[in-house]
RNA sequence: GCCGUCGUGGCGGAAUUGGCAGACGCGCUGGACUCAAAAUCCAGUGGUGCUCAAACACCGUGUGGGUUCGACUCCCUCCGACGGCACCA
């Protein structure tokens, strides 16, 4: 196919300049406002790029391009995510070193990065498997590590069978499987692991939320995760004199706990079951410890359990209840026992039923519907002191009752648990800490970082527990930092987010080698103004980087307490189909292939045009043929066929005047809230008015090569050249909007009866209201419908319309 | 089950504070140019009714109701889609 314009001329032509004059180095310039946009980096995968990562970096680059263009400090950079399983699994596969892979996806990355255009200053570039970059995520996690926020601990984790490695929580599906590959024989087992005590700022994760201007299911989804809830915890004595401590968000309903339960794991089960139970209470402990997650959580809706032979005694009232053992009871939550009031609580009932336990209503609802399963609020009744108290007064008074007494106190709790920070594989950073017998655990000295991975020449798992690095039999063996005796290194490395937790801190001061950051530096770019990326980062990954940022900045690295001002989620972009990109679906769009048919500018520009960034949308290739036509059309504006300037000096008519200021007005609004579809849509209304003209007035047109410069920078850039100009117009002002323009003189204004258009009058913009109405009841049309009516009511707003509110008389 | 987001032509989507629903693009139809096609340009394009057309009327933003002079927009009910969490006491 001929093409449109010659893209493939200009666009190679303007990157080469931009990447030979630094057009897009950051610097700090202290008279200018600053602005730090930053893009999710990408884990750069053998597959290449995708069309889902340019959306959200086509977005970022309008955005950076239009603030320098209005006299921002701009800090845009772009780096790459690069430890993670695939490159160890190749390496597995064909022996080829995990930093070799490395080295050639970023390069194919690289390549289609830059080939979109976007303005990145790539000086600035990040690789997290860069040793010099890895030195900095050992420093700070020494620094957690000398906080007491990293710590060992044997806890039962996550095994892959599969992937012969241990998997976070969020690595395994909810049915039981790998996140990774899919695999199925996952199952736990205790390992000693490292642990970052994320729960101690459990309270401020969840608070500095407030600060931040993120989309409100991003943050409610951390507070999901973060799960606090506020409630007391009460002790209850067994029998036999022990303590059993439970944890309820209801102490308003104490009165009404007619069992108590404690889960499977809980360490008082041994001492509490009496002889006669043993057998059973062992057997189900047993099958309960088989049972995968899978089984517990998914399949077995069926309450199960079994009664211990112990009873306690209801602090509030001196009940004697049984004491039951169930695995919906969880024990990594709260205390791992629950006092059960199956009149309030659904699943307490659900157990009650099917074996027969009292059920004893303590809460009565307002509206006096059934209060037997009522989980709200409502008033407290058969309760001793705080019957006939609503809910909330309830807890209070009960709660403080149970302080006096010693018998409990308010709590509060979160579901979110310690981050475990280890990975049995080889592709990771080292955890610079060598074990000594004498010692413990002693960091490596900050001097010697970075504690650089060792060469493998296998990098399979051992298939043991024992990480592949224990295989590099020299580097383990060492000596202690701190007594001088032996010792051995830590072979566990650190997951995939330690990197890209604190990249964008990096990107700040790329360079330097005596601090992961300058100071100065740190306070004149940070915060990021303004952070894109994907959904499915929304937890885990900020989350994490929260954590270790407010670490910084307790330890007074940071200045900020929160690092991502403004959060943009991109959508997801389909196939044609309207199905997930997939290979095996065949629906898969490459970049290369759009970028060579079309253009860097039509890619980006139809990316933009397809709808909200936000929203999921499917690809469509006529839909990006539009684009592309649209750049065509534009083109022939300014160039005949040979590429010779058609614009000319004639005064532009009022008319044209008026379509460029508006097109200022939206392209300005819409590029600055991000409504980017729009804004296009604008600049087609522009070209199309222009098209209809016959004369191409300088005047008009070299301003809108400004306004279409952040969208289709290489096409800008050349017309821009075209019409007399010498070097990039990255940093030309952008247009102002003249009121003068963008006021009309005479406004269209509709004219209703009842609520429907009737006639339109075409009237001088600022006409009084009292004058408009009467020209809306001398209009022939109206006064047809209004015949044998009486006007009840009329509502005139100036500028826009006349409703008559009228009723039949007779 | 719970939480969040969202339902607008044949399709992607627009609509400022409650004020002409469907901007812009795709597709489709007709026309111009052409030997013909492609490309390009011009015109039309929510549905229904009125024997065609014009004019006009009515219907129309997932469903049913409500508030209002007026509802895509605000409130309630239900249905559906997507994302997240999931026995969290």
């Amino acid at each position: 196919m001929r093409k449109k314009y010659p893209f493939d001329v200009i666009e190679p032509k303007w990157q080469r300049y931009w990447l030979e004059h630094k057009t897009f180095a950051a610097r700090e310039e202290p008279g200018k406002p600053k602005l730090y946009v930053l893009d999710m980096f990408p884990y750069p995968s053998g597959a290449g790029l995708h069309v889902g990562h340019p959306e959200g970096y086509t977005a970022t680059d309008i955005y950076c391009r239009f603030k320098r263009m209005n006299g921002y400090a701009v800090l845009h950079p772009m780096g790459w995510d690069a430890f993670g399983l695939p490159a160890e699994q190749y390496a597995i596969d064909t022996g080829t070193h995990p930093a070799e892979t490395t080295r050639k996806n970023i390069a194919t990355f690289r390549r289609q990065i830059q080939m979109l255009g976007f303005s990145y200053d790539w000086d600035r570039e990040v690789d997290t498997t860069d040793p010099s970059y890895y030195r900095w995520t050992q420093w700070i996690f020494l620094q957690l590590f000398k906080a007491g926020l990293a710590y060992q601990a044997e806890v039962p984790v996550w095994w892959c069978d599969g992937c012969k490695a241990v998997l976070a929580n969020e690595e395994v599906n909810a049915d039981g499987t790998c996140d990774r590959k899919g695999h199925k024989d996952v199952y736990r087992r205790p390992l000693r692991q490292w642990l970052l005590r994320i729960t101690a700022y459990a309270e401020r994760l969840l608070k500095d939320l407030d600060l931040v201007n993120w989309p409100e299911s991003i943050k409610e989804q951390q507070r999901n995760w973060i799960g606090r809830s506020e409630g007391a915890e009460v002790d209850f004595r067994a029998e036999n004199g022990e303590v059993i401590r439970v944890f309820t968000t209801r102490p308003d309903t104490l009165f009404g706990a007619t069992y108590m339960v404690l889960a499977p794991e809980h360490p008082l089960v041994d001492r509490l079951t009496t002889a006669a139970q043993r057998a059973a209470v062992e057997a189900y402990r047993a099958a309960a410890a088989k049972k995968s997650e899978l089984e517990r959580t998914q399949l077995e809706k069926e309450k199960t359990g079994v009664f211990i032979g112990a009873y306690a005694t209801n602090p509030v009232n001196n009940e004697r209840i049984p004491i039951w053992v169930a695995d919906y009871v969880m024990m990594g939550y709260g205390t791992g026992a629950i006092m059960a009031v199956p009149a309030h609580d659904t699943r307490d009932l659900e157990f009650a039923r099917k074996f027969n336990l009292p059920v004893r209503v303590v809460v009565q609802p307002i509206d006096n519907s059934d209060p037997v399963g009522f989980t709200g609020d409502g008033i407290s009744v058969n309760s001793g002191l705080i019957t006939g108290l609503p809910t909330p007064e309830a807890k209070k008074k009960i709660t403080a009752w149970l302080e006096e007494k010693g018998l409990g106190k308010a709590t509060v709790n979160y579901k979110l648990r310690d981050w475990l920070f280890s990975r049995q594989r080889y592709w990771g950073e080292p955890i610079p800490i060598v074990h000594c017998v004498q010692c413990g655990p002693v960091p490596v000295p900050e001097d010697q970082l970075p504690l650089r991975l060792p060469d493998l020449a296998d990098y399979t798992p051992t298939g043991t527990a024992e990480p592949p690095l224990a295989k590099a039999t020299d580097w383990v063996r060492t000596s202690c930092p701190k007594c001088g005796g032996p010792g051995q290194r830590e072979t566990n490395t650190m997951p995939q987010w330690a990197g890209s937790c604190w990249y964008y801190l990096r990107y700040l001061d790329p360079h330097n080698d005596r601090a992961f950051v300058d100071p100065a530096k740190e306070r004149y770019w940070m915060p990021v103004d303004l952070y894109v990326g994907g959904a499915e980062h929304a937890v885990l990954h900020l989350l994490y980087s929260r954590f270790w940022h407010k670490v910084l900045y307790d330890l007074g690295h940071v200045s900020t307490p929160e690092p991502f001002l403004r959060l943009v989620n991109q959508g997801m972009i389909l196939g044609e189909d309207n199905q997930k990109m997939s290979k095996s679906r065949g629906n898969v769009i490459n970049p290369d292939d759009v970028v060579r048919e079309y253009g860097a500018d039509a890619f980006r520009m139809y990316e933009m045009f397809m709808g909200p960034l936000e929203a999921t949308k499917p690809w469509s290739t006529q839909g990006l043929e539009g684009v592309y036509r649209f750049l065509g059309r534009l083109w022939r504006l300014y160039c005949d066929e040979d590429g010779t300037l058609v614009v000319d000096d004639s005064p532009p008519t009022p008319q044209l005047l008026r379509v460029l200021h508006q097109t200022i007005q939206k392209v300005t609004e819409d590029t600055e809230s991000l409504n980017f579809n729009t804004a296009i849509a604008q600049m087609m209304i522009f070209v199309n008015e222009v098209t209809t003209q016959p004369a191409r007035p300088r005047a008009v047109l070299e301003p809108f090569v400004l306004l279409l410069a952040p969208y289709a920078p290489h096409l800008a850039e050349e017309l821009w050249e075209k019409l007399g100009h010498t070097g990039s117009l990255a940093y030309e002002r952008w247009p102002q909007a003249d009121p003068q323009w963008l006021r009309a003189d005479t406004v269209e204004i509709v004219v209703q009866v009842n609520g429907r258009v009737r006639d339109k009058l075409t009237v001088p913009a600022d006409l009084s209201a009292t004058e408009l109405e009467q020209r809306a009841l001398a209009s022939p049309r109206v006064q047809e419908f209004l015949r044998g009516c009486r006007v009840q009511k009329k509502i005139v707003v100036p500028g826009k319309l006349v409703n008559l509110v009228a009723t039949r008389e007779g």
